[in-house]
DNA sequence: TCTTGACTTGTACTGAGTCCATCGTAGGAT
DNA sequence: ATCCTACGATGGACTCAGTACAAGTCAAGA
């Protein structure tokens, strides 16, 4: 993950302690935290951090496209710093788990022109639903 | 849209005045509205219905099939009724306009059985992201 | 037409996220 | 090493979407 606070240093990033924090809880793959989720595991290493700076932090690493928002339950929004391996998501439709999954085929080639509508379409987000092994009957 | 009402009706629904003008309201393909929209334009018709009983109706209809949920922006949910004619949705990223699309292939079919980790997965939701003409630079 | 339980209402409440005035500090300038 | 200052952090108030619930209303079967 320091390779993210040198790509973000280096876009011109002053390097706080709450975003190194910010940074640090979103590390590693498979992990789609909400914002309170960030939030909370931030506070454990610095407890001042406000619930502002989180949301101000999470959504800077969404504009530099270094996060990805997902939200697959119109509750709370996940962030999935998987951002530069390109992948689509499994839901539970039990537990709510989300695993990251990385589909054959291209879903925008399946967009025939037809179906287009004048649209410049550039992204593809697909959530698959089903129950997990522990919330199947 | 009075198939529904039948519909509904078969199913033990109790037709209030207030279903109805809900139902009314959701006739019609590519409609997409929150339901803000679904209360303001049934409030026009009948000023005195609720909010609450809005949400109550939708909920209702969503678990009931007839209608579907979706998410686009995190924001609001918005209430699909072309729910017996599955189809998936291409978003403007500029002014959040949404079409109904129809893609070619299948995109369960998509997912190996190496990446279901063991989930029965039933249903599929493409969202499709660009820019509409309007929007286009 | 009576009865009754399903439906509706309004208000209060929760949860997620945004706004903003003010304070603090990272990091370049000296 | 110290100073400056613009960028960032803070927290509390606020908005927006949706839920809960007690009390009143009415659709439809007897």
């Amino acid at each position: 993950m320091s390779d993210l606070l040198e790509r973000l240093r280096g876009r011109g990033w002053r390097l706080t302690s709450q975003r190194r924090v910010v940074a640090e809880v979103l590390d590693g793959d498979h992990v789609h935290l909400t914002a309170d989720e960030v939030h909370a595991r931030a506070a454990a290493r610095l407890p001042e951090i406000s619930r502002a700076t989180v949301y101000n932090t999470l959504g800077e690493l969404v504009s530099l496209g270094e996060v990805t928002e997902v939200s697959t339950d119109g509750r709370a929004k996940r962030y999935d710093p998987n951002g530069h391996h390109p992948h689509h998501h499994l839901v539970c439709s039990g537990c709510g788990t989300i695993r990251d999954v990385r589909p054959s085929g291209n879903p925008l080639a399946d967009l025939p022109d037809d179906e287009r509508f004048g649209f410049t379409v550039s992204e593809v987000e697909v959530t698959y639903r089903g129950l997990c092994p522990n919330c199947a009957p």
